[in-house]
DNA sequence: GTCGGCTGGTGCATCGATGCACCAGCTCGA
DNA sequence: TCGAGCTGGTGCATCGATGCACCAGCCGAC
């Protein structure tokens, strides 16, 4: 099915259906127009990716760097750019990088070499100093749960949710509920976001006038490095176990993020505690498992769908209409979403 | 960075480039050969994928069908396939189907337009008429999680788990411990692996001598459409409640998988049991959850990162070397994982 | 001396779509 | 009547890699 069958069978050039595939149809007559169509649809036909792609070297596949897919959060990202990206026929070409900022550069070399001109990154790095050579020769990159930096590419875009007024909703709801001893649980504060979500914590409790740095334990356990998944989970149980030592253990909990959270869960549980009841727990995503968990996890929702589309529309913009080549940083609106864990302190 | 420009770096001629690229390199001098690799160093070359392809016609690409990578089950698949592929340059094309049996044909039409020919196919669907007429025009396709049905195509490769087994397992372990009331929750039986899952739990019960037609009770909620994911822990969640209204409730469960299992321990503790020692429950799967849960989820743990590169090895051999043409199926052993949520009756 | 056979390469048509440059045919104004 | 200007299309070189068919050069045998 060539472009060459449509034409013989519509009784026209290749030249003209190409103009029609195109839209260089401005002065083609309707009626050559619905001729070309009707043998487009008889066949069948549909335009050969590859030699598209290498006659234009444009593409429709976007590339989508996440940690691992393993993790739901990113797994859910993956969902949504994927859906976004196929309403205008795009495709989403997927690589892991296992946290591997070598391998994550390996991979976005490979996608431009491959054509792809348009990557949703999502790097734990606080630098893109890697992948700065492809982006001076025109890689688009959308950075993803990661705010923009100073060093960064002027280009770059950064999508994220609204880190420091998320987590100042999660520590408000604790402190509106009653709480006044609070622990902020996370790993190295070692990403831009992490810094961010303890900053909305100290700044929501310094609103009703707690001293952060007396009534507050933030654990910070393993290297910079220590970014992962399950660990995350680990960290939150080990992290309970410490604060309960505690002389007065707080009664209210924000984690880094949900993962974290449900581990944090799981050693108060292992301590003998009731989440939801002696203690609250607050944690951060919004992940499936949040509202499968027992107790049912109270938590800060991301926008993925909407951060997903913007992803994907930002991308588009720019690789198509040669949209705007300014950077820009788009940080949307967390939504706390109250479920059981949380409750007055006893 | 043309192979021509490879060619007149090593002072030779582009089909000589092409010769070693493509390893007919019988007859090429040693010295001739250094050049040419020298030179594709020196210029950091990089073969343009899509001249390759509009060429021989063939990709390096896969294409993976899940119903969601929203679903920790399919994301952790799809990083074990990636991984496998990645190493040996190929590439997967993540599609998510949402269940929908429409958009899984259309994405596979759109897969095989694109020139991509292995496909592996995660369907809950139980017939693959749907896909049959490209499978008849070559193209290669993996079900994973899908046994062999009698009308599946001739050259189809199946790759799941041994479901009978792994329930059997479950099961077993749940006699073992002295259970002998025991019930199996599941949707309806609408997929092959349900019923085999389910047979593996009459057989179990079999060879303890109890009548699966007494001290059974399965129950089966909605229509065969209903395979959702939330759903499923929603399900577990009512039939445990069910199941408590019973006059003589059972003390052992078996889940049709981990999220239903999750969905139970949820309805048991809303009936004030404590699971793991009340009632043991057993899941399938193994997701990631199943550890962080409280308490830990007994369950049969799929070998995902076997299955996984059973998968692409399959494809692999019948992309390449144009393997064997002859469908078969790979059945894993499925192996027990005991943790909390299982004990002896009280 | 010439022919067969081997070695180590090369020439060239080809894959399918694109889009610039061009062109035939017509209208209209001076 | 001529040519400027417009309309509705078409011709052709091109993207980069491939691999079949071919070839120059050389050796040894008859």
């Amino acid at each position: 099915m060539t472009i060459q069958q449509v034409a013989t069978e519509a009784g026209v050039s290749p030249s003209t259906v190409s103009n029609l595939l195109n839209g260089r149809n401005h002065r083609m007559l309707p009626e050559t127009r619905q001729r070309i169509e009707r043998a487009i649809d008889k066949l069948g036909y549909r335009p050969n990716r590859a030699a598209r792609q290498l006659r234009t070297g444009r593409t429709t596949t976007i590339g989508l760097v996440v940690p691992s897919v393993g993790n739901p959060f990113w797994g859910a990202l993956a969902r949504h750019l994927e859906s976004a990206a196929l309403a205008e026929g795009y495709h989403v070409l997927l690589c892991n990088s296992e946290r591997d900022p070598r391998r994550e550069r390996d991979y976005i070399e490979e996608l431009w070499a491959d054509g792809v001109h348009g990557v949703v990154l999502c790097s734990s790095l606080p630098s893109l100093e890697h992948v700065m050579p492809l982006v001076e020769r025109g890689l688009q990159l959308v950075a993803f749960d990661r705010t923009s930096q100073a060093g960064d590419p002027a280009s770059l875009v950064s999508i994220s949710v609204d880190n420091a007024i998320g987590s100042q909703l999660a520590t408000k709801h604790l402190t509106d509920l009653g709480h006044r001893r609070l622990a902020f649980v996370s790993g190295a504060l070692a990403s831009v976001n992490r810094k961010e979500r303890y900053r909305g914590f100290t700044a929501a409790l310094e609103q009703v006038g707690i001293d952060p740095s007396t009534s507050v334990r933030a654990p910070v356990k393993g290297d910079a490095d220590d970014f992962g998944d399950v660990e995350a989970s680990e960290l939150g149980r080990a992290a309970a176990a410490e604060l309960l030592a505690l002389e007065e253990p707080p009664t209210g909990i924000v984690a880094i993020n949900d993962m974290c959270a449900l581990g944090v869960c799981r050693g108060l549980r292992d301590g003998g505690l009731e989440v939801g009841k002696d203690v609250s727990v607050v944690g951060f995503d919004d992940i499936v498992l949040a509202d499968l968990y027992a107790p049912t996890l109270t938590t800060v929702r991301q926008p993925m769908k909407e951060m997903a589309a913007a992803a994907f529309a930002q991308l588009r913009s720019r690789l198509d209409d040669s949209g705007p080549t300014q950077g820009q940083s788009l940080l949307f609106r967390p939504e706390l979403i109250v479920r059981e864990s949380t409750a007055a302190p006893a």
